[in-house]
DNA sequence: CTTTGTGCAAACGGTTTGCAACCTA
DNA sequence: TAGGTTGCAAACCGTTTGCACAAAG
Protein backbone atom coordinates (compact mmCIF):
# COMPACT_ATOMS: atom_id res chain seq x y z
CA UNK A 1 0.00 0.00 0.00
CA UNK A 2 1.40 3.24 -1.03
CA UNK A 3 1.01 6.14 0.94
CA UNK A 4 0.76 9.74 -0.67
CA UNK A 5 1.84 12.96 1.56
CA UNK A 6 -0.04 16.14 0.13
CA UNK A 7 1.12 18.91 1.72
CA UNK A 8 -1.42 22.15 1.34
CA UNK A 9 0.77 24.13 -1.65
CA UNK A 10 0.15 27.91 -1.58
CA UNK A 11 -0.28 29.89 -4.60
CA UNK A 12 1.31 32.91 -6.02
CA UNK A 13 -1.90 34.87 -7.57
CA UNK A 14 -1.95 38.40 -8.89
CA UNK A 15 -3.92 39.47 -6.71
CA UNK A 16 -1.83 38.62 -3.67
CA UNK A 17 1.55 39.97 -5.66
CA UNK A 18 -0.18 43.21 -6.07
CA UNK A 19 -0.94 43.51 -2.39
CA UNK A 20 2.30 43.21 -1.16
CA UNK A 21 3.95 45.45 -3.76
CA UNK A 22 1.46 47.58 -2.54
CA UNK A 23 2.42 47.62 1.40
CA UNK A 24 6.23 47.74 0.28
CA UNK A 25 5.77 50.70 -1.81
CA UNK A 26 3.97 52.35 1.20
CA UNK A 27 5.35 54.00 4.16
CA UNK A 28 2.62 54.00 6.65
CA UNK A 29 -0.02 51.06 7.93
CA UNK A 30 -3.07 51.06 5.39
CA UNK A 31 -6.09 49.16 6.67
CA UNK A 32 -7.47 46.44 4.82
CA UNK A 33 -10.01 48.65 2.94
CA UNK A 34 -7.35 51.29 2.05
CA UNK A 35 -5.26 48.72 0.71
CA UNK A 36 -8.16 47.34 -1.42
CA UNK A 37 -9.38 50.68 -3.26
CA UNK A 38 -5.50 51.36 -4.07
CA UNK A 39 -5.17 47.70 -5.18
CA UNK A 40 -8.44 47.80 -7.25
CA UNK A 41 -6.78 50.87 -9.29
CA UNK A 42 -4.82 47.95 -10.83
CA UNK A 43 -7.24 44.84 -10.52
CA UNK A 44 -10.62 46.43 -10.73
CA UNK A 45 -12.13 43.08 -10.39
CA UNK A 46 -10.64 42.67 -6.79
CA UNK A 47 -12.80 41.97 -4.05
CA UNK A 48 -12.48 42.85 -0.31
CA UNK A 49 -12.77 39.60 0.66
CA UNK A 50 -9.71 38.73 -1.25
CA UNK A 51 -8.01 41.28 0.06
CA UNK A 52 -8.68 40.10 3.57
CA UNK A 53 -7.87 36.79 2.42
CA UNK A 54 -4.24 37.36 1.25
CA UNK A 55 -3.52 39.80 4.04
CA UNK A 56 -4.43 36.87 6.44
CA UNK A 57 -2.45 34.46 4.70
CA UNK A 58 0.68 37.01 4.34
CA UNK A 59 0.48 37.55 8.09
CA UNK A 60 0.16 33.36 8.45
CA UNK A 61 3.48 33.42 6.88
CA UNK A 62 5.14 35.77 8.42
CA UNK A 63 5.15 38.14 5.15
CA UNK A 64 3.62 40.95 6.47
CA UNK A 65 2.79 42.53 10.24
CA UNK A 66 -0.89 42.58 11.76
CA UNK A 67 -1.14 45.22 14.05
CA UNK A 68 -4.51 45.64 16.12
CA UNK A 69 -5.60 49.59 16.79
CA UNK A 70 -8.97 50.50 17.51
CA UNK A 71 -11.18 47.47 16.61
CA UNK A 72 -9.13 47.65 13.06
CA UNK A 73 -6.76 45.88 11.62
CA UNK A 74 -3.57 47.83 9.81
CA UNK A 75 -0.70 45.89 7.78
CA UNK A 76 2.98 46.57 7.88
CA UNK A 77 4.80 45.55 4.74
CA UNK A 78 8.11 45.69 7.06
CA UNK A 79 8.83 42.76 8.94
CA UNK A 80 11.86 43.26 11.00
CA UNK A 81 11.04 43.94 14.87
CA UNK A 82 10.59 47.63 15.75
CA UNK A 83 7.82 49.05 17.98
CA UNK A 84 4.70 51.38 16.73
CA UNK A 85 3.54 54.59 18.01
CA UNK A 86 -0.18 55.61 17.77
CA UNK A 87 -0.89 59.70 18.01
CA UNK A 88 -3.88 59.71 20.40
CA UNK A 89 -5.02 62.64 18.34
CA UNK A 90 -4.41 61.87 14.41
CA UNK A 91 -4.50 58.46 15.29
CA UNK A 92 -1.32 58.35 12.60
CA UNK A 93 1.46 55.00 13.85
CA UNK A 94 4.61 55.97 13.05
CA UNK A 95 7.85 53.23 14.03
CA UNK A 96 10.45 52.99 16.21
CA UNK A 97 13.42 50.84 14.88
CA UNK A 98 14.93 49.67 18.38
CA UNK A 99 16.31 46.32 19.01
CA UNK A 100 17.23 46.97 22.36
CA UNK A 101 13.32 47.23 23.81
CA UNK A 102 11.99 44.28 22.15
CA UNK A 103 15.13 42.09 23.17
CA UNK A 104 15.03 43.72 27.14
CA UNK A 105 11.24 43.04 27.49
CA UNK A 106 11.87 39.56 25.62
CA UNK A 107 14.45 39.05 28.56
CA UNK A 108 12.08 40.27 31.36
CA UNK A 109 9.60 38.45 30.42
CA UNK A 110 10.46 34.94 30.74
CA UNK A 111 9.06 33.19 33.66
CA UNK A 112 8.18 29.26 34.43
CA UNK A 113 4.24 30.26 33.91
CA UNK A 114 4.65 31.87 30.20
CA UNK A 115 6.94 31.17 27.46
CA UNK A 116 7.54 34.10 25.03
CA UNK A 117 7.44 33.92 20.88
CA UNK A 118 7.14 37.42 20.59
CA UNK A 119 6.91 41.15 21.40
CA UNK A 120 4.09 43.36 20.53
CA UNK A 121 4.82 47.37 21.86
CA UNK A 122 2.92 49.87 20.99
CA UNK A 123 3.45 53.24 22.65
CA UNK A 124 0.48 55.95 22.71
CA UNK A 125 1.36 59.64 22.55
CA UNK A 126 1.35 62.75 20.75
CA UNK A 127 3.38 62.82 17.26
CA UNK A 128 5.66 65.56 15.92
CA UNK A 129 3.18 67.38 13.89
CA UNK A 130 0.52 67.39 16.70
CA UNK A 131 2.40 69.01 19.26
CA UNK B 1 -23.80 89.97 33.08
CA UNK B 2 -23.50 86.86 34.59
CA UNK B 3 -21.66 83.74 33.15
CA UNK B 4 -22.16 80.21 34.56
CA UNK B 5 -19.58 77.60 33.59
CA UNK B 6 -21.25 74.32 34.30
CA UNK B 7 -18.73 71.53 34.15
CA UNK B 8 -20.00 68.26 32.84
CA UNK B 9 -20.31 65.97 36.01
CA UNK B 10 -20.39 61.98 36.34
CA UNK B 11 -22.51 60.46 38.61
CA UNK B 12 -22.30 57.61 40.25
CA UNK B 13 -24.85 54.82 39.55
CA UNK B 14 -25.47 51.32 40.88
CA UNK B 15 -24.49 49.83 37.52
CA UNK B 16 -21.22 51.69 37.39
CA UNK B 17 -20.31 50.02 41.03
CA UNK B 18 -21.47 46.34 40.33
CA UNK B 19 -19.06 46.28 37.39
CA UNK B 20 -16.34 48.26 39.62
CA UNK B 21 -16.34 45.73 42.38
CA UNK B 22 -16.61 42.69 39.69
CA UNK B 23 -13.40 43.54 38.15
CA UNK B 24 -11.82 43.92 41.77
CA UNK B 25 -13.08 40.94 42.54
CA UNK B 26 -11.68 38.92 39.52
CA UNK B 27 -7.88 37.63 38.61
CA UNK B 28 -8.44 37.42 35.27
CA UNK B 29 -9.17 40.01 32.05
CA UNK B 30 -13.12 39.47 31.39
CA UNK B 31 -14.97 40.37 27.91
CA UNK B 32 -17.47 42.82 28.16
CA UNK B 33 -19.74 40.28 27.47
CA UNK B 34 -18.30 38.72 31.02
CA UNK B 35 -18.61 41.50 32.65
CA UNK B 36 -22.39 42.01 31.37
CA UNK B 37 -23.43 38.36 32.22
CA UNK B 38 -22.09 38.51 35.68
CA UNK B 39 -22.96 42.13 36.86
CA UNK B 40 -26.49 40.74 35.69
CA UNK B 41 -26.90 38.38 38.09
CA UNK B 42 -27.28 40.98 40.82
CA UNK B 43 -28.95 43.44 38.47
CA UNK B 44 -31.28 41.51 36.18
CA UNK B 45 -32.09 44.55 34.28
CA UNK B 46 -29.36 45.61 33.57
CA UNK B 47 -28.08 45.98 29.40
CA UNK B 48 -25.09 45.43 27.19
CA UNK B 49 -24.97 49.18 25.93
CA UNK B 50 -24.87 50.17 29.79
CA UNK B 51 -21.93 47.71 30.53
CA UNK B 52 -20.38 48.86 27.63
CA UNK B 53 -20.95 52.98 27.85
CA UNK B 54 -19.11 52.72 31.14
CA UNK B 55 -16.66 50.50 30.62
CA UNK B 56 -15.45 53.33 28.36
CA UNK B 57 -16.16 56.29 30.25
CA UNK B 58 -14.16 54.14 33.42
CA UNK B 59 -11.49 53.36 31.39
CA UNK B 60 -11.30 57.15 29.70
CA UNK B 61 -11.01 58.45 33.78
CA UNK B 62 -8.31 55.45 33.73
CA UNK B 63 -9.95 53.67 36.91
CA UNK B 64 -9.73 50.59 34.35
CA UNK B 65 -7.39 48.99 31.94
CA UNK B 66 -8.74 48.12 28.45
CA UNK B 67 -6.96 45.90 26.09
CA UNK B 68 -7.26 44.91 22.76
CA UNK B 69 -6.74 41.08 21.82
CA UNK B 70 -8.25 39.33 18.83
CA UNK B 71 -10.59 42.35 17.73
CA UNK B 72 -12.42 41.68 21.34
CA UNK B 73 -11.85 44.57 24.49
CA UNK B 74 -10.81 43.09 27.55
CA UNK B 75 -10.88 44.46 30.81
CA UNK B 76 -8.64 44.89 33.57
CA UNK B 77 -9.35 46.58 36.88
CA UNK B 78 -5.66 46.70 37.91
CA UNK B 79 -4.04 49.93 36.56
CA UNK B 80 -1.07 49.56 38.07
CA UNK B 81 1.76 49.14 35.49
CA UNK B 82 1.93 45.70 33.82
CA UNK B 83 2.93 43.36 31.06
CA UNK B 84 0.10 40.82 29.03
CA UNK B 85 0.62 37.78 28.14
CA UNK B 86 -1.29 36.13 25.57
CA UNK B 87 -1.20 32.47 24.83
CA UNK B 88 -1.67 31.14 21.44
CA UNK B 89 -3.66 28.08 22.11
CA UNK B 90 -5.94 28.88 24.64
CA UNK B 91 -6.05 32.32 24.30
CA UNK B 92 -5.73 33.02 28.25
CA UNK B 93 -4.10 36.49 29.66
CA UNK B 94 -1.78 36.04 32.23
CA UNK B 95 0.40 39.47 33.40
CA UNK B 96 3.97 40.59 34.51
CA UNK B 97 4.32 43.31 36.73
CA UNK B 98 8.04 44.13 35.80
CA UNK B 99 8.55 47.85 36.50
CA UNK B 100 11.82 47.62 34.54
CA UNK B 101 10.20 46.45 30.86
CA UNK B 102 7.34 49.79 31.02
CA UNK B 103 10.58 51.85 31.82
CA UNK B 104 13.04 50.58 29.86
CA UNK B 105 10.99 50.84 26.58
CA UNK B 106 9.18 54.48 27.33
CA UNK B 107 13.27 55.75 27.96
CA UNK B 108 14.09 54.19 24.36
CA UNK B 109 11.08 55.42 23.05
CA UNK B 110 11.67 59.26 23.59
CA UNK B 111 12.65 60.66 20.01
CA UNK B 112 12.13 64.21 18.59
CA UNK B 113 9.11 63.07 16.48
CA UNK B 114 7.00 61.34 19.26
CA UNK B 115 6.25 62.15 23.00
CA UNK B 116 5.21 58.91 24.65
CA UNK B 117 2.35 58.88 27.26
CA UNK B 118 2.16 55.27 28.07
CA UNK B 119 3.28 52.48 26.73
CA UNK B 120 1.34 48.70 26.18
CA UNK B 121 3.40 46.01 26.36
CA UNK B 122 1.82 42.13 24.94
CA UNK B 123 3.52 39.08 24.63
CA UNK B 124 2.11 35.88 22.57
CA UNK B 125 3.52 32.65 23.46
CA UNK B 126 2.31 29.53 25.41
CA UNK B 127 1.53 29.68 28.90
CA UNK B 128 2.37 27.07 31.07
CA UNK B 129 -1.12 24.44 31.29
CA UNK B 130 -0.73 24.46 27.12
CA UNK B 131 3.03 23.07 27.48
C1' DC C 1 -6.99 17.71 -14.16
C1' DT C 2 -6.80 18.72 -9.37
C1' DT C 3 -6.98 21.88 -5.99
C1' DT C 4 -6.40 26.45 -4.29
C1' DG C 5 -7.92 31.17 -4.91
C1' DT C 6 -11.52 34.52 -6.41
C1' DG C 7 -15.82 37.41 -6.62
C1' DC C 8 -20.18 38.13 -4.87
C1' DA C 9 -23.40 38.70 -1.42
C1' DA C 10 -25.06 37.46 2.73
C1' DA C 11 -23.93 36.59 7.51
C1' DC C 12 -21.35 37.61 11.74
C1' DG C 13 -20.28 39.60 16.17
C1' DG C 14 -18.62 42.94 19.07
C1' DT C 15 -19.70 47.63 19.81
C1' DT C 16 -22.29 51.97 19.32
C1' DT C 17 -26.34 54.94 19.05
C1' DG C 18 -31.18 57.21 19.14
C1' DC C 19 -34.73 57.80 22.08
C1' DA C 20 -38.03 57.99 25.89
C1' DA C 21 -38.13 56.90 30.66
C1' DC C 22 -35.51 57.03 34.89
C1' DC C 23 -32.76 58.45 38.59
C1' DT C 24 -28.83 61.06 40.74
C1' DA C 25 -27.25 65.31 42.73
C1' DT D 1 -36.02 69.60 38.79
C1' DA D 2 -32.16 69.50 35.43
C1' DG D 3 -29.48 66.81 32.82
C1' DG D 4 -26.59 62.68 33.15
C1' DT D 5 -27.73 57.61 32.81
C1' DT D 6 -30.36 53.56 31.58
C1' DG D 7 -32.81 49.89 28.82
C1' DC D 8 -34.29 48.54 24.52
C1' DA D 9 -33.76 47.71 19.85
C1' DA D 10 -31.92 48.91 15.77
C1' DA D 11 -27.90 50.39 13.37
C1' DC D 12 -22.91 50.03 12.55
C1' DC D 13 -18.85 48.44 10.48
C1' DG D 14 -14.82 45.82 9.94
C1' DT D 15 -14.28 41.14 8.98
C1' DT D 16 -15.58 36.33 7.73
C1' DT D 17 -17.92 32.73 5.14
C1' DG D 18 -20.59 29.73 1.64
C1' DC D 19 -20.83 28.91 -2.89
C1' DA D 20 -20.05 28.42 -7.84
C1' DC D 21 -16.60 29.73 -11.04
C1' DA D 22 -11.74 30.78 -12.44
C1' DA D 23 -7.02 29.93 -12.61
C1' DA D 24 -2.42 28.09 -10.87
C1' DG D 25 0.58 24.19 -10.81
Amino acid sequence: MIMTITMPSIRITTQKIKILEYLWSVNHHPTADEIYSEVKKDLPAISLATVYRNLHSLAEEGDIQKIEVNKEFRFDGDISPHQHCVCKKCGNISEIFSKDIARHSMQNAETEDFEPHSVKTIFHGICRECK
